[in-house]
DNA sequence: CGTAGATCTGACCAATTGGTCAAACAACAG
DNA sequence: CTGTTGTTTGACCAATTGGTCAGATCTACG
């Protein structure tokens, strides 16, 4: 917040580094599993020299953190009232599937973080996120009331979105071994299955 | 494996607490961010005390997750060839749903345990869930061409009922407080809406 | 050039980590 | 009550942890 943006190329250079790093290592072990040296290591760095760019390990969780919320939940703030809801809900769903194939490791950094509890993200679920399902939960209603879609509880629906999509990013490992030899890569039959599940469970 | 069995009441009671303790533990912060310290300290025991009954961390996390193993896939087992598709997989999900209820810190040491890319669970992954994985998406796959249930990818159906219920274990905390002020318990609602869901799903 | 500022490093620190061990203590059979 | 076995502990250890700091080195710019 009250940070002087970085200014220097090898700043942003390195700062860009780190975080990249920071975020395959705590998406992998999480906040309390996660050490400096690894990051640092993943970084190229020294970790002094990563210590000079951030005060310490938390602060560049906190900026993973806090960078992710934002495009996390620019999918569902997509969701469009005005729009088709049968059409909005799958192209929600769908844009979801893509984060997870394209952004895997933030998908499970923030899977790690609520299942420790969510120490660092717990105001900003309870604010901003609630705030945003509750809405889009009424909007959703609305279409079920204009029998748009089918009658069925929107919270739930979400969650069932988060939780259908997300899997293949954090299971990740478990879902290549389980297909190994079969689909080499799971999104495209993923894809046509969930808009077949979708689709039967949304109409009306 | 080749370890003699606990004999002595005070050996029953102390492993047992040790292992609870640590499924408390490892099921929030993973392998590698949980501490002996906290599993002592959550055991009511001493440290040294504790390596009394384990021979080391690893040894704890070990025992954990074989046993876990076991139970985990006891609902996937069951799924009985001979019984009517829709019927079996919805009874499938009903109990899968059960166990993130009443076992949800050992759906978190699973879900933790893939996170880290599954160092521990490789080689059953690969092996018996596998295996019964195929076997059982035969079974399904039977059930379809027999015109019981309709034609979906039968590993993503499975994915899809592993995902749908665990999430209400692996991301309590989340759910829980976007539900706040709503629904205590999400378990009755989650259960009713994933039954509308898959018998929409497999209705032929 | 030369030098002011940015970047980087080795050496270091206190705290925590997983783990050991000898000795103290408890339980229980004789 | 005595000795044997099972249990517990405090003191200890080396390695790793997050983090500091003085100084070395590099970079941009006049």
């Amino acid at each position: 917040m009250t940070e002087s943006r970085p200014r220097t190329r090898i700043q942003k250079k390195n700062r860009k580094a780190i975080l990249d790093a920071a975020l395959e290592v705590f998406s992998q072990y999480g906040f309390r599993g996660s050490t400096l040296d690894q990051i640092a290591t993943a970084a190229g760095l020294s970790k002094p020299n990563l210590l000079y760019y951030f005060p310490s390990k938390e602060a560049i969780h906190i900026e993973l953190l806090s960078g992710l919320m934002d495009t996390w939940l620019d999918p569902l703030r997509a969701l469009d009232p005005a729009g088709n809801g049968k059409a909005e809900l799958l192209a929600y769903m769908r844009r979801k599937l893509e984060m997870s194939r394209d952004y895997p490791r933030e998908s499970r950094l923030f899977a790690n973080e609520i299942l420790q509890g969510a120490p660092r993200m717990h105001d900003a679920i309870k604010g901003d996120l609630k705030e945003l399902v509750d809405r889009k939960a009424a909007v959703i209603q609305s279409w079920s009331a204009a029998g748009e879609i089918a009658q069925i509880n929107p919270w739930h629906l979400i969650f069932s979105i988060w939780s259908l999509t997300q899997h293949y990013a954090d299971f990740e490992v478990q879902i290549g071994l389980i297909l190994e030899g079969r689909e080499n890569d799971p999104y495209p039959e993923a894809e046509r299955y969930l808009e077949t599940l979708f689709e039967k469970l949304l109409a009306p």
